[in-house]
DNA sequence: TTGTGTTTTATTGCCTCC
DNA sequence: GGAGGCAATAAAACACAA
């Protein structure tokens, strides 16, 4: 087990200081304010106490250390014993304390690196916020258009649906609709109750309608989603979306009947 | 001057590797 | 089993506002 050695604890916290030349040189390195601020307190210091530093206390490394340290830090995050030795022979260290320097460095390394990746993270959320937040606002305008579109089918729809025997045959047309999508319902399970039921509790057109823009929706901006990030989509989304259980309730390829709906007209 | 927050140095305990 | 790394933490040094 390693431990410190305690033989010689006063010669592990004095730290032999370096020229003067070195001591006073000043850094412009890209420290931190309080970093360079206590640098600096450390020159003047070292300046006044280093030759005759009374040593139980524990002591900051001077100048001259910390940037060859860093150095040698820039270079390999990891030192080999004998340039462990090399570097603590140089700088007037113990070994073991160049040893914990780079032990705390990398600790530090590793903090600045977390937040790094965390503001990477939530730069990316941010952008794919913003993504979601239009294919919103463009599902929006599109589910608006497809309502009005509706509304103007069924008008047109009013308007040529008198004779009896048209009627007849519209009927029978929305038979065969109901038989294909009976099977089904919204959340793609196959539950027979679930569309024929919603027929029979359906009371109102207004609520027919959300029915159809709800389902509406989902086809629209399902499909937005699967040209847009298809890979973004959640499992139980696609199923969702799936074209084969929305199509059966509105096809693109053939126009909601609304008759069955609007048996009033 | 003092209380408080931050940074740096060092210790401890655990783990892995050889 | 020893050496060395890491996470957690203590403690000293330091900055700074009130």
């Amino acid at each position: 087990m390693k431990r410190f050695n305690s033989s010689d604890p006063l010669a592990a916290f004095i730290s032999i200081s370096s020229s003067k030349e070195e001591r006073t040189e000043k850094t412009n390195q890209g420290y931190s304010r309080g970093f360079q601020s206590m640098l600096d307190s450390l020159e003047e210091e070292d300046y006044s106490e280093a030759a005759s530093h009374v040593g139980e206390k524990k002591r900051r490394l001077n100048l001259h250390q910390v940037k060859a340290l860093e150095k040698n830090f820039e270079v390999e995050n990891k030192l080999e014993p004998e340039k462990k030795l090399k570097l603590a022979g140089e700088l007037g260290m113990q070994p073991r304390q160049v040893a914990i320097w780079f032990q705390n460095r990398r600790a530090r390394w590793k903090t600045k690196q977390l937040e790094r990746d965390y503001g990477i993270l939530k730069a990316n959320y941010e952008a794919l916020k913003l993504d979601y937040s239009n294919l919103e606002q463009k599902n929006e305008v599109l589910a608006q258009k497809v309502k009005e579109l509706k509304a103007k089918l069924s008008e047109e729809n009013v308007d040529s649906s008198h004779s009896v025997k048209e009627e007849h045959r519209v009927s029978e047309s929305d038979n065969n609709a109901s038989v294909h999508c009976k099977n089904r319902d919204f959340s793609g399970n196959n539950n027979p109750s679930a569309i024929t039921k919603d027929h029979s509790n359906i009371s109102s057109s207004h609520e027919l309608m959300n029915l159809f823009q709800l389902s509406d929706s989902r086809v629209i901006l399902g499909n937005i989603y699967q040209v847009y990030q298809p890979h973004l989509m959640k499992p139980e989304e696609q199923s969702l979306f799936s074209t084969e259980e929305s199509c059966n309730f509105f096809s693109v390829d053939q126009a909601p009947t609304l008759h069955r709906y609007f048996p009033e007209h």
